[in-house]
DNA sequence: AAGACGGGGTA
DNA sequence: TACCCAGTCTT
């Protein structure tokens, strides 16, 4: 850890001084050069976490992997952290993932994959199918790699240092973390999306929060404010209230039990705060599906490693047909890329599907197959996809194709 | 440093 | 629409 020194008696005033040292982008010592300053001698700070486990003792949500804040500290009782393993699933599905989504998914892939080591025994495809609609599916590859290393290399015990976790697939920065102060009660700090707003208001950091230097800045002083003591329970209590007070936009500062000291709140900008820089508008696309049938069963492929959706099933698509195709492009498209012959593709259905990064026009197709001659996909009936993971889109058009066999 | 990677909740 | 979510990895 990198010392920061001029964090001690903290001050609105230091920070200001700090943050323009920030801007310029260079990568100065932006902490000061004093050594020894603690944040933890701050009464800022010490009020600070007082105030937030206090909060958060009252308000945090009871969560499927989460152990009620604070207990077991008294003598005899037990269970004072979450199951590491636990804790790992969690913290992978809750990547770039609002906990109301995860809630579900995390209780039937625990129930499925009871343990680090039921999990790497698991198929990947299995894994991947439990993480169907979750998104992000490379989550899934990675944690089942990931419960493959810790079987293999670490006795079945999920680590609990920093670096041996950080060397796992999947695991980055924050989830390390993440890990070693939930589950092994480690004084380690994480910053995700919450904890970077929450810091960005107490500090009044008006620099764009997702540059290099500024991440860097919101790690140290993340570390200087968890605690020694449960530092599972504040960074959990920071994330909190980030979720439930300290919201994007238009923050609740009226229920906030930090407010006095957030220079945020007392300088009027905890609306304007934080600041991030725009993003790429997605682009927009047309995919093409085709449906095509033999007898009652359609074909399915898998699609490649990398990418979007990689190692996913879907009805096969085209991606980059041209214009608006007639059937005619749909027969020689499935000709060239599934050496498989089909009569007259219709037009079934159409829909949007919206990603981070595309906008995509699905249009639907169904043919039938002159035979069911394939060297690579499956043939399968509709009613019988329950071992193919298969992302949002293509539920959709399965959907679409059910309907369409009905009204047939 | 900038993109890719999903899907849903919220205003 | 646009933003953002208990981020990580690749280019």
């Amino acid at each position: 850890m990198v010392g920061v020194g001029e964090v001690c008696g903290w001050s609105c005033l230091v920070w200001e001084v700090d943050s323009r040292s920030v801007v310029n982008g260079k990568k100065k010592n932006i902490s000061g050069d004093r050594a020894g300053g603690r944040l933890e001698d701050s009464g800022v700070t010490r009020r600070r976490r007082r105030g937030l486990l206090g909060w958060y003792r009252k308000h945090f949500r009871a969560l499927p992997w989460r152990v009620e804040p604070g207990r077991g500290r008294a003598p005899g009782s037990r269970k004072q952290h979450p199951n590491p393993y636990h804790v790992l699933v969690s913290e992978a599905m809750l990547q770039q993932t609002q906990v109301a989504t995860v809630i579900d998914y995390f209780k039937r892939f625990v129930d499925e994959f009871s343990t680090i080591q039921a999990l790497a025994d698991a198929d990947e495809q299995g894994v991947l199918r439990a993480w169907q609609g979750l998104g992000y599916y490379r989550r899934a590859r990675n944690l089942h790699a990931a419960a493959r290393r810790i079987v293999e290399d670490h006795a079945g015990q999920i680590p609990d240092s920093v670096d041996a976790l950080l060397s796992l697939p999947g695991v980055g920065r924050y989830t390390a973390g993440a890990i070693t102060s939930i589950a092994y009660g480690q004084r380690v700090p994480v910053v995700d999306g919450n904890v970077a707003r929450v810091l960005a208001r107490w500090h009044g950091i008006s620099e764009a929060v997702d540059t290099t230097p500024v991440i860097k800045k919101l790690w140290q002083l993340a570390g200087h404010h968890v605690p020694k003591s449960r530092p599972g329970d504040f960074n959990q209590a920071v994330m909190e209230l980030g979720a439930l007070v300290c919201r994007p936009g238009v923050p609740d500062c009226g229920a906030c039990p930090v407010a006095r000291d957030c220079h945020a709140h007392q300088t009027g900008q905890a609306s304007a705060l934080p600041v991030l820089t725009k993003k790429a508008a997605p682009k927009k696309v047309t995919h093409h599906t085709l449906a095509v049938r033999h007898g009652r069963r359609y074909l399915f492929v898998q699609r490649p490693e990398k990418g979007l959706w990689s190692k996913m099933w879907e009805l096969p698509t085209a991606e980059r047909l041209a214009g608006r195709p007639g059937g005619d492009q749909l027969c020689a498209w499935a000709d060239r890329q599934l050496g498989l012959r089909i009569d007259s593709p219709r037009r079934v259905s159409g829909f949007t599907h919206q990603t981070t990064h595309r906008r995509i026009d699905f249009v639907i197709w169904t043919a039938t197959a002159k035979s069911s001659m394939n060297t690579k996909g499956e043939w399968r009936a509709l009613g019988r996809l329950n071992d193919l993971p298969l992302a949002k889109p293509q539920t959709r058009a399965i959907a679409a194709i059910q309907a369409d066999e009905i009204t047939d």
